[in-house]
DNA sequence: GCCAAACTATTAACATGTTAAGTAATATTG
DNA sequence: CAATATTACTTAACATGTTAATAGTTTGGC
């Protein structure tokens, strides 16, 4: 009686796992942020487009989506609901009819600053808890991590 | 003109957002692991669970919510879908009713060993490609990042 | 200029995330 | 012990995650 299995290959323990460890702080730190998102009636993912638009440029549907972290369905459906509130603006780009623009209208603008103040207290409030060279720390070895992982080998 | 806006609250630039940073280092992961989780035809999440039930004991809904990191909604949803399919089993508590517990079966331990060997190879690419001490560090990190957010003060 | 291939966005279908409401069982209080 | 509150789980409703298929554009050979 050992601690693996038939096939000889032991199982992991279920603590070492990468995804859950980084779903566990990832939710850990939404919890800070989920109850303004909730007061002023955005989801995560619509905050994260507005978000993503608030230097004001018109940017491509695609492009986006990589910014936002969004696969192009959940993004489109993101979108119209985003237009339909009049929070964005999206218009077929003249060089290519195949691509959209989408840009922040004075609403979605006017929201995200009414916003911010309250996601900035949020940061504080964590690096306060966790330490301002910390967090500094973690962004560096996230980015790492992403970039080691881009290109699969196997 | 300036960065802030006219309430004076400057933008925080949108690459440091910790959440985003959680969730793009979170997604190259799960880059590796999708492909066979798709050939073993369960989602992330049903892994999560029967992977949670592994050892072999009954575990209560409530508590195997928390360990998967899932909210008991979900897991509600999730459990019928692994029972009907013959991955786990449930049965009411019997010291108190209104408790379920659920166990996997044979069933759902034989795939949890079929796929362990794919799982195990893609930790092992990803360890080559960032460095098992920086993988260790980084569970390390996210575990103390996670208990300083939880006893919220603000 | 025509047609197949590649590209961009959307829609479809099913599974999960999130919040609120509902149901049944247990614990508490008077 | 009866009324009430609490607990554990489920259901409901809407939004997103994920994969596959679709429709409209553009590009590249020919």
């Amino acid at each position: 009686m050992n601690d693996g299995n038939e096939a000889g290959v032991p199982m992991r323990d279920f603590s070492r796992s990468l995804p859950m460890a980084l779903l566990r702080a990832r939710e850990a730190v939404m919890d800070r942020f989920r109850p303004s998102l909730r007061d002023f009636g955005v989801t995560e993912q619509q905050w994260r487009v507005l978000r993503a638009l608030y230097d004001g440029g018109e940017v491509e549907t695609g492009t986006l989506a990589r910014l936002c972290c969004l696969l192009t369905p959940s993004l489109s459906r993101i979108l119209k609901h985003l237009e339909a509130t009049g929070l964005v603006a999206r218009r077929p780009a003249p060089s290519d009819q195949r691509r959209t623009l989408v840009a922040v209208t004075p609403a979605g603008r006017a929201l995200l600053e009414r916003r911010a103040p309250f996601s900035e207290a949020q940061y504080r409030a964590i690096e306060e808890a966790f330490g301002r060279e910390r967090i500094a720390a973690l962004y560096e070895t996230l980015e790492d991590l992403h970039n080691a992982l881009q290109n699969p080998k196997s």
